[in-house]
DNA sequence: GAATCTTATGTAATCGATTTCATTTTGAAT
DNA sequence: ATTCAAAATGAAATCGATTACATAAGATTC
């Protein structure tokens, strides 16, 4: 103890600045000299607020989500809170569980990657929410992401402007919001173009193993497409493999195009042409406004779009003339 | 209210049988009635508990930990324990700040993944830690994870029994528990096999642009290698990238092995021979030692090790007779 | 039916930090 | 030196769940 009451104590360590400078050093002197750390059960149970917010998302191996996260914890580190990982594996029950920790008071808000609505009651009254990524359909969640309907636009654009007439598009999984965003504008883009009869939606998914799949479907149904646009990196590193074996030269014979631009895409051979999104920024901004929530700022109702870039390496060429064969 | 004390609901929510079943029933329903869910300040105050595990990894976004995370995480919800991660970035600022969690409260234990010992002092007495994968020199941490030194031998026993004469071992980052491990089962099997004069240790590092790196090393320095064994398998897949684009053939005119067997092993081109380590199995043993520990068990001294395998793939093969030239 | 033992519940203290309110100290102004 | 405002501190209530202890209700035995 460094004569002072508990009370100094505490406003000593949490507004240095209205204590007096003697006590203020008495009581730095005392908290190192026992290695004083504030209880932070206590402090939550005081001040009814955790200092925690809670990310939740599908999957944390997923490459995709590690940049977006990094921006998070940038922020919340700067702001001085922690941040809490929840990993719904896509199940419906983790996800229940894990906005328990709303409700018990472990973390004060949310940040949802899983593109999932919170079932109703689950979500506490007026605690802050935002979805990043993902939209959450039919809800007035805010939102921070990319426009995956501009940027598949622009991706398809891209494809169009090599040359390319017959460009397929492998979408995504049935059901998610950015399947339906990227597609509307994939087929933007070629009605613009005129190439309306050309529009072909390939049923894929986001795994390597679908775009592997989806390859197969393309080389059956629509032998002549010179080009195909992927829903994301994955799934269009499964499909360049997979036409790699049946012996087509990407891009040569048929160009592929990605979204996302994981960590691997430049790895990868032929280096994937894709659409860069800038998920350190999403993740930092959405942080940002997380903070603002929780200090009962007003909440934009509109959603907050990134920049997005065509990256253009190898996987894509102008096409041979005759299309493939 | 459903008529009864405060005592009672809490009696009734943590041991249901200890309450009759007329007032249990009752507690329930008021529960979800009112959707109350208790207040985890209140109670981690109480119990002097917070029922969170602290997970401490150098960086999240490396393919390599999300396995082990996995098994953590499998184990560590059965017991209805929450995980907190905490990212040091390989900076000791943030590892000192993410040790804090452990005297503030926030977590009852640590599982170690960064190979770094805690500074004195930092670690609040008594606190039940683990180390995991990396071995943690000079403490008595108890530790889980791959036999390091025995894997490389058994990795460079294999090249040696390919018929590799050969065989440089580019080595991890100094300084690195793993490095040393590995470097000496390396240099085991090499003097068994009567290499001795054969063993050369290349400076490399773990990431993908190491790799590249330390193929150049090899080029210059030890032409003659007709096997490479690198410290994991990011570098063994620029090892192999560089080699490829200075226009050798892996693995025709040169093997390449690496260590740890990352999903992306079995995408990449060629794809990678290498260490399989079964991290799953690594997550879940550590965090179930770390719950005994925490029920007063007693704690193991020795090192626990999980099996590890040799994965046989396409980036190694028998030498060519007269070595790359 | 009384005595005894079990089982179920309530009362009240407790965990440690924060904060309102009251009190004391300091400093400035006259 | 006196007065008054401002600044610094302390006392005590509070957050919500848990639990030792006390008491009440119920079951069992003779």
């Amino acid at each position: 103890m460094a004569g002072v009451s508990t009370a100094t104590v505490s406003r000593a360590l949490q507004s240095p600045d209205i204590v007096s400078k003697k006590t203020r050093d008495a009581v730095f002197a005392a908290v190192s000299e026992t290695g004083y750390s504030v209880n932070t059960a206590a402090q939550m149970l005081r001040r009814n607020r955790s200092g925690t917010i809670l990310v939740i998302l599908p999957d944390i191996a997923n490459p995709f989500f590690s940049k977006i996260l990094s921006g998070i914890e940038e922020v919340a580190t700067q702001a001085n809170l922690t941040i809490l990982i929840g990993n719904t594996n896509g199940e419906d029950e983790r996800f229940a569980n894990i906005l328990e920790n709303l409700r018990n008071g472990r973390a004060d808000g949310a940040l949802l990657l899983n593109g999932c609505a919170p079932p109703d009651g689950l979500l506490a009254e007026g605690v802050p929410v935002i979805s990043i990524s993902e939209r959450v359909n039919n809800s007035d969640i805010p939102h921070v992401g990319t426009n995956n309907e501009e940027a598949a636009y622009d991706a398809t654009r891209y494809l169009v402007s090599l040359g390319h007439r017959a460009i397929a598009h492998a979408a995504g999984p049935d059901g998610n919001t950015l399947t339906e965003d990227r597609f509307a504008g994939y087929a933007r883009a070629m009605a613009e173009a005129g190439l309306d009869d050309k529009i072909n939606r390939v049923p894929c998914g986001f795994s390597f193993g679908d775009g592997q799949r989806a390859a197969r479907h393309v080389l059956a149904k629509h032998a002549d497409a010179t080009a195909v646009f992927c829903a994301n990196d994955e799934s269009a590193m499964g499909m360049i493999r997979c036409l790699q074996d049946e012996g087509y030269v990407v891009p040569d014979q048929i160009s592929v195009m990605g979204f996302d631009d994981v960590p691997y895409a430049s790895i990868f051979q032929p280096e994937l042409t894709t659409v860069h999104q800038a998920r350190n920024l999403i993740g930092k901004q959405a942080m940002r406004m997380l903070l603002d929530f929780l200090s009962d700022q007003p909440m934009p109702v509109s959603p907050t779009f990134l920049e997005h870039s065509i990256v253009v390496r190898n996987s894509t060429s102008e096409p041979l003339d005759s299309g493939f064969s």
